[in-house]
DNA sequence: AGCACGCCGACT
DNA sequence: GTCGGCGTGCTC
């Protein structure tokens, strides 16, 4: 008796466990571990994953698996064990865990449907429902006037049946092939005997044998003879040439790369390179701490160390913050290592995407770049795992599963015995202490390559500026530098930090502020359709005329949108040609590229944006970088407040004067005086460090302690404090002395969807008991989760609090 | 999660 | 009587 161990794809704490299933003997040949497989569950049909074949079960009787989807296995035996790990690691369901590791197409999808077994016997009423087809779907059932237990009924007789599909929505793409039959000296037998008059038959034929090709696509070959399928069909009948259906890939980055090669390295550069080599050589797990100023060559770095993995036999994942994919970023990739790269994105289609991991899958790709996700990537004989920008937030899921791609990749790379190199200008405290206490070995790249210097910063007071009369948001140095630089045709960078700062709508009579009905949040203001938009529920509605409050006409948007900041720009500077860059003007695919594309090719002076120009940015001609304001998300409710403005300011210095232009920032703040943005004028990553260790410290938060947050919510706001009061209760009596649970409070916004938010953060060093009593809490609330509407949201080492 | 089963009040 | 509401428990 062959017997599969299955998880089934039902996200729910009662199936989630392993459930047994014999193999009857028709797939006995066929399936394998990690493969996906439909079974009976109840009276449905469902999809699961098989995570082990055994010849012996606990159980009387279990039922057949009734299909296998598979012809290879879409887990390997690693990223099973690593589903297994997360699972326990984030307090998230097995089916979740392995979902996330595999592309959205895999994904099953489910359809009921009625099958009508027998005309005859069946009531008109029915019949008209069926309108002549065999079956139909089941919602259409459930749609129309016909009351379900009267379908029942029928089903109990026989006559009717539902019927439940599976299906997967896996595309491969296919395109059409010309191959000659014969050797290449049949083909010129056979053009000998070609009629004078099939001169394009001849051109045909002619294209196979001084090419010397044994098959090319239909449609290269039309378009370059210039002709049609009517000169190729005679070929095809007379068996000279034949056509098949060959598989393809979409392939989304379909141009020719410019090949480059190594570049000399810098003699910093080397020592990093050296010292993963050496770890390379020993074949042993290691975390290396890249810390590399921005424009020091990290990338080069990579890039040479992954030349060695690949010439090792072995394969690379590069892990880079979505936000930073840039055409440019691909480009360095595949201009390097050409079609050995796949690359996984978020702006790919699901069959793009889908294409891409087919490619690592059957091992036609040796590197993988790409966000997140694509730390899974199903390579069997990893030799090295880069993470870039390792501080990034976005590295860290904010759903379940909760993982963080860091602790994948280290759990990966124990594994497979090999490194993992974390780069970034500016190390979160948590790798940057540990690099300091040597459990990660830390790497320094403290000079940027051309020796340039860094960037002169010059921190405006907004303050000062205001006092002085000057009420606009551009301080009265930052737009004579922008004045300088477009007479000497420079180019600029404005960034606007929209982070805690949108445009609410104000009535400037009695300061009624619109907000959402159904979350605590003010509304934001969309120029374009000119409405209020809630950014967590999906309500909006239309911008008011007068105040709902006190109907008086007053009602305006406060707050800086880059909207906001494009038409000042041209007020101020009419002859200034602007490029905005932001959610808005980059929703279409391809447009991101193509702006930059514009700026780089200098059709336009200025560039303004939020986040996404932050990153990445390399233009020779950009001598200035302006932010417009630099503290709005210091005072954030986060205690990585201080980091991650500490953060962006660097990164966002490191735009200008990359090359050989002397570059100029210029920081506008309401608190100049905080370290954070001192420091990150001065480029003093050591002493932020230092300091921001010691406000660490002070308060028990990370590196120092880690943190647990559990978030309770309810449409009953007594209800949901009740429970989080309870929580904190029962987690004090059963955590030890050490740790310190803050809270019950509500969350920093406190409803959504109207639901009432309320947490509670556990600071501990160490729990190993944690996960256990977590555990045992969410299994209490089991019966109130399941049928009161109540949810409990546990975030192990949480990115931010809230 | 979905689905069946079963118990209970409301109505032809 | 029986229709339809929802609470309960199970799925190899």
């Amino acid at each position: 008796m062959t017997i599969a161990k299955v998880v089934v794809d039902v996200p729910a704490s009662q199936t989630d466990r392993i459930f047994d299933y014999h193999i009857p003997e028709r797939f006995e040949a066929a399936i394998q571990e990690g493969m996906r497989v439909t079974v009976p569950f109840g009276p449905r049909k469902i999809m699961g994953y098989v995570l082990e074949i055994t010849d012996h079960t606990e159980l009387e009787k279990v039922r057949d698996i009734e299909n296998v989807l598979d012809v290879t296995p879409v887990l390997t035996s690693e990223l099973i064990n690593l589903g297994k790990w997360m699972s326990n690691h984030t307090l998230s369901f097995y089916i979740s865990s392995f979902q996330v590791m595999l592309p959205q197409v895999l994904k099953a999808k489910y359809k009921k449907e009625l099958h009508r077994l027998t005309e005859e016997e069946l009531p008109d009423e029915i019949n008209r429902l069926f309108d002549g087809r065999d079956y139909i779907d089941f919602e259409e059932v459930e749609k129309s006037s016909i009351k379900l237990n009267r379908i029942q009924r029928f089903i109990q007789e026989g006559l009717l049946e539902v019927d439940y599909q599976v299906d997967s929505k896996e595309t491969k793409k296919f395109e059409t092939v010309i191959a000659r039959k014969g050797s290449l000296t049949n083909l010129e037998e056979a053009m000998i005997d070609l009629p004078k008059q099939a001169t394009k038959q001849w051109e045909i034929l002619k294209y196979f044998s001084a090419n010397e090709i044994e098959e090319v696509n239909q449609k290269t070959l039309l378009s370059i003879l210039k002709t049609t399928r009517a000169s190729l069909k005679p070929l095809l009948d007379k068996g000279i040439l034949q056509e098949y259906k060959k598989e393809t890939y979409r392939n989304p980055y379909q141009r020719d790369y410019p090949k480059t090669t190594a570049l000399p390295l810098t003699d910093q550069q080397q020592e990093a390179k050296d010292a993963i080599q050496a770890q390379l050589a020993k074949q042993e797990h290691e975390v290396f701490l890249l810390h590399g100023v921005t424009g020091s060559g990290k990338t080069e770095v990579y890039l040479q160390a992954i030349q060695e993995v690949i010439d090792r036999g072995e394969e690379a994942i590069v892990l880079v913050p979505e936000i930073s994919l840039t055409p440019q970023m691909v480009e360095r990739f595949k201009g390097r290592f050409g079609s050995y790269v796949a690359v996984l994105h978020s702006a790919l289609s699901a069959g793009e995407k889908y294409d891409e991991w087919r490619k690592i899958q059957r091992k036609e790709v040796k590197v993988a770049v790409g966000a997140r996700s694509a730390i899974f990537a199903p390579f069997e004989n990893l030799g090295i795992i880069i993470i870039d920008e390792e501080h990034e937030s976005s590295y860290k899921q904010d759903d379940h599963p909760r993982y963080h791609a860091r602790d994948v990749a280290i759990y990966r790379a124990k594994h497979h015995h090999c490194p993992v190199v974390l780069g970034s200008a500016t190390p979160t405290l948590e790798s940057f202490a540990r690099a300091k206490k040597g459990v990660y070995q830390l790497l320094s790249l403290p000079d940027r390559m051309n020796k340039a210097a860094m960037p002169e910063v010059q921190v405006i007071d907004m303050r000062e500026e205001l006092h002085a009369g000057n009420r606009s948001m551009f301080s009265q140095q930052l737009v004579q530098a922008m004045e300088e630089r477009l007479r000497k045709k420079q180019q600029i960078v404005l960034f606007l930090n929209r982070r805690g700062y949108s445009t609410f709508v104000m009535c400037r009579d009695c300061g009624h502020v619109m907000e959402c009905p159904h979350c605590d949040i003010a509304l934001t203001y969309h120029r374009t359709q000119n409405k209020l938009k809630c950014h967590y529920c999906s309500y909006e509605e239309s911008m008011p005329s007068v105040c709902p409050e006190c109907s008086s006409d007053t009602i305006r948007y406060f707050g800086t949108g880059t909207q906001k900041v494009e038409e000042a720009l041209t007020k101020l500077l009419p002859e200034a040609r602007v490029i905005r860059m932001d959610v808005d003007t980059t929703r279409r695919k391809g447009a991101h590229e193509k702006l930059l594309t514009q700026f780089g090719n200098h059709e336009a002076d200025i560039l303004l944006g939020t986040q996404m120009i932050a990153k990445g940015l390399d233009f020779a001609n950009v001598t200035l970088v302006g932010v417009l304001a630099a503290d709005t998300m210091l005072h954030l409710p986060d205690f990585r407040a201080a980091e991650k403005t500490f953060q962006l300011l660097t990164q966002v210095s490191g735009r200008a004067g990359r090359h050989s232009l002397p570059g100029e920032v210029i920081v506008q703040s309401y608190t100049p005086e905080h370290y954070s943005i001192q420091l990150a004028s001065t480029y003093e990553y050591e002493a932020f460090f230092q300091q921001e260790m010691q406000v660490r410290k002070t308060f028990h938060y990370p590196p120092y302690f880690y943190l647990t947050l559990i978030t309770v919510s309810h449409p009953n706001q007594i209800k949901a404090m009740e429970v989080t009061k309870h929580i904190v209760q029962g987690l004090s009596q059963s955590l030890s002395e050490q740790s310190t649970i803050l809270g019950p409070t509500p969350s920093p916004i406190a409803r959504i969807k109207n639901r009432y938010r309320y947490q509670c953060v556990i600071k501990y060093k160490n729990e190993p008991k944690q996960r256990e009593i977590l555990k045992r809490i969410l299994h209490y609330y089991e019966s109130d989760i399941q049928k009161n509407d109540l949810l409990i949201s546990i975030d192990l080492q949480p990115s931010q609090l809230m």
